[in-house]
RNA sequence: GGAGAGAUGGCAGAGUGGUCGAUUGCGGUAGUCUUGAAAACUAUUGACUGUUACAGGUCCGGGGGUUCGAAUCCCUCUCUCUCCGCCA
């Protein structure tokens, strides 16, 4: 949510913001404005009958204390037409607030003066790569292949006890999977990260304070016995926590760091993109998160790609960093950066890893604040990022790191694998 | 699941119809004293909205009601605690 007195001061640089981000409900921010201002004037006349209300009543009171019945009387009749008038315009006020608010919601993020225009994938902007492609042999497999030739994961055994997008690891491909949280989690915390192991579930306000609700809706499980809705990353969770709360400043930057599974309808999706480990409900991630002064969000921005960047690198694979256009970006984002592994049995580079800066897009929205430095209550940015998604990582690993006699471990991971290869 | 108790400012904890946005203590901040620190003392210290700035308005878990007036009375929802039951 944009805060409200942008709207007030700097309209053109919204719709420049949204035209990049080629948002085309534009009639939007004037309607915001014009409710906006009739919410503001409607304020005024509730308040200043409010306020005639209070002051009539501590007369009465005072006047019956003395025993002036009469006087107090001929207040409480001033007073009843008031609250009569008052009524009226208190409703107004609510229907107003609520359709302010509704419309607010309905905005996306502003992107950054970074953010290239664009509307479709390829107009993304490649910032860096690196890593080796690997030259496989004309043996090579892709993961599904490899993950049965190895017993690592059963795709049909899945679909038998969930259903298709639910698969079961198994043997060394659990062992993996283990392995990868387990080291992914440690990278973090060397980094400074604190751990959490936050809930799977959330309730409505917490996923309507990231932005998952209401603009993602149909695309997270809900169980409606309780209302509660499987988390679609640790994001949600884990930036909650602060929901409310005025972070002293001292404690900035906030960086929190969890795993959790994430469940994901993906309704709409089809094809090769969902073949093998490429798109399942149901899947494990390692979240970072960061809630940092506004001044120096970018700077965490930075650190926080290079600290991902570092751990793509430690499992020796080939990878790229694209700078998000305007058209491909997320809803809540103002600047994302995204990872892709080059899977050379697929041919093709798989998203691992999202890392973006909110600003104070979800921080409006769950009142995160801390107070600068003359003592005034401020929106602190939010920033997050994979680090990282398992199912695409553990494809690029069996696919780029298969040999002949097996598939062998990246160093950083043996440790946690306890072997060096699977064969 | 059953029964009972409760939810007040960063924390603890008063307040059961009328200057209560809220006594007090702790904590925080600033100062006095001190070579410095501690202690002690003094002052200050909630959020939101709104105004150029004042003023004004809202908030005592959420929502609704009674009343001229509600933290205080009534209804309802949520959550917490205690006991019983069940249970990884």
């Amino acid at each position: 949510m944009l805060p409200i007195q942008l709207f007030r001061q700097n309209k053109d640089l919204i719709l420049e913001g949204l035209k990049k981000k080629n948002f085309r409900e534009t009639t939007l921010v004037d309607e915001i404005i014009s409710l906006d201002e009739r919410r503001r004037a409607l304020q005024v006349e509730n308040d200043n009958l409010s306020a005639s209300v209070n002051s009539a009543s501590k007369n009465i009171g005072q006047h019956m204390a003395k025993g002036e019945k009469e006087q107090a009387e001929q207040l409480k009749a001033q007073v009843a037409t008031n609250k009569e008038q008052a009524k009226g315009v208190s409703e107004q006020l609510t229907e107003l607030e609520e359709k302010l608010h509704d419309a607010m919601v309905r905005l996306p993020n502003l992107p950054h003066s970074s953010v290239p225009a664009g509307k479709t994938p390829e107009e993304n902007e490649i910032v860096r790569s690196g890593g080796d492609i690997p030259q496989l042999t004309d043996q090579k497999l892709p993961h599904w292949d490899l993950a049965a030739k190895y017993g690592l994961i059963d795709f049909e055994l899945g679909n038998k006890i969930t259903g298709s997008g639910f698969p079961v690891f198994m043997g060394q491909g659990a062992r993996l999977q283990r392995a990868l949280i387990n080291y992914f989690l440690n990278f973090n915390l060397d980094a400074g990260y604190k751990e959490y192991c936050p809930p799977f579930m959330v309730n409505e306000t917490s996923a309507y304070g990231t932005g998952q609700l209401p603009d993602k809706e149909g695309q997270m499980y809900h169980a409606t016995a309780d209302n509660f809705y499987l988390i679609p990353t640790s994001e949600v969770p884990i930036t909650n926590i602060y929901r409310d709360e005025i972070v002293p400043e001292g404690q900035l930057p906030v960086k929190m760091t969890a795993y959790s599974p994430c469940f994901r309808r993906e309704a709409g999706s089809y094809g090769k993109d969902v073949r093998g480990l490429n798109r399942v409900h149901q899947f494990d991630k390692v979240e970072i998160v960061q809630l940092a002064n506004p001044g120096s969000s970018y700077d965490n921005l930075e650190e926080m790609v290079s600290h991902v960047e570092r751990l793509v690198q430690s499992l020796e694979l080939p990878y790229r960093i694209l700078r998000l256009c305007g058209g491909d970006m997320s809803f809540s984002s103002a600047l994302t950066y995204d990872f892709e592994v080059y899977s050379a049995a697929q041919e093709r580079w798989l998203e691992v890893s999202s890392v973006s800066n909110f600003e104070t897009f979800q921080t409006n929205r769950m009142k995160i604040r801390y107070k600068d430095g003359s003592g005034k209550t401020q929106l602190l940015h939010s920033l997050n990022g994979s680090s990282l998604a398992l199912p695409r990582i553990m494809a690029c690993i069996l696919e780029n790191h298969q040999t002949a006699d097996g598939i062998k471990i990246p160093k950083a991971l043996q440790p946690y694998f306890g072997k060096e290869m699977i064969n």
